[in-house]
DNA sequence: TCGATAAGTACCCTTGCGGTTACGTAACTA
DNA sequence: TAGTTACGTAACCGCAAGGGTACTTATCGA
């Protein structure tokens, strides 16, 4: 989970991830699509690799880079623990504005 | 975004965030609570606040923080975009191993 | 077996983050 | 008004992250 956030903390991985969202690509493929040299790109790969968010598959020479998303299913559930939190925050709030605002902590 | 998920991908940060799940807290409690000092937690606190994860109230000399979950939608709807798509492979997935195991990619 | 292609690793450098101590500031209190 | 309390900010330091260049490794094709 640490792992999957720091790697979602920066933007290049974030939008290799949503490249491969798209379809499998090649790590060579990401690398034009981005600004950085295909080194970085493989580090990149690696740092998603390792947090279980990407998967790899040898063709060849080539490395094909998939999404594997199971990774994100655990953002989510940590998320889900603050989910029922903001609903209410929400529906609270809106009772509030509905009443007039009256604003209570 | 951006500045939510580098603000999440610091563990102690989540660590402050669910502290202020329970219930809002003054920047001292936090600090007595977490293993770091207080300059420390002043600089994450204000990481969080500008990243709109918690809002700060004056009262004297107190500085009670609490949490706003709206930042956190956020990125419940980034991993909405990811959500189909992992319902999909996991029920893919299902379906494979239910007619033994022919995988496509 | 030798070159070409594709990718990863080693090394270096710079920047930024997180921590600490020391200091500044606002508000209560005696 | 002087002292105390509760925070925040500034300055400094160490370290790890992230980028680039250069080199190594693996696989295909001639």
């Amino acid at each position: 989970m640490d792992a999957v956030l720091q790697a979602l903390a920066d933007g290049s991985r974030r939008t290799v991830l949503e490249m491969l969202r798209d379809h499998p690509a090649t790590a060579g493929e990401i690398a034009q699509a981005l600004p950085i040299a295909r080194p970085g790109v493989s580090r990149h790969l690696r740092v998603l690799r390792e947090a279980g968010l990407v998967d790899v598959r040898q063709d060849a020479q080539r490395r094909i880079y998939s999404l594997r998303p199971e990774a994100l299913i655990e953002v989510d559930e940590w998320l889900g623990e603050y989910r029922a939190l903001w609903q209410n925050r929400l529906d609270a709030l809106h009772t509030e504005v509905a009443r007039g605002k009256k604003v209570r902590e």
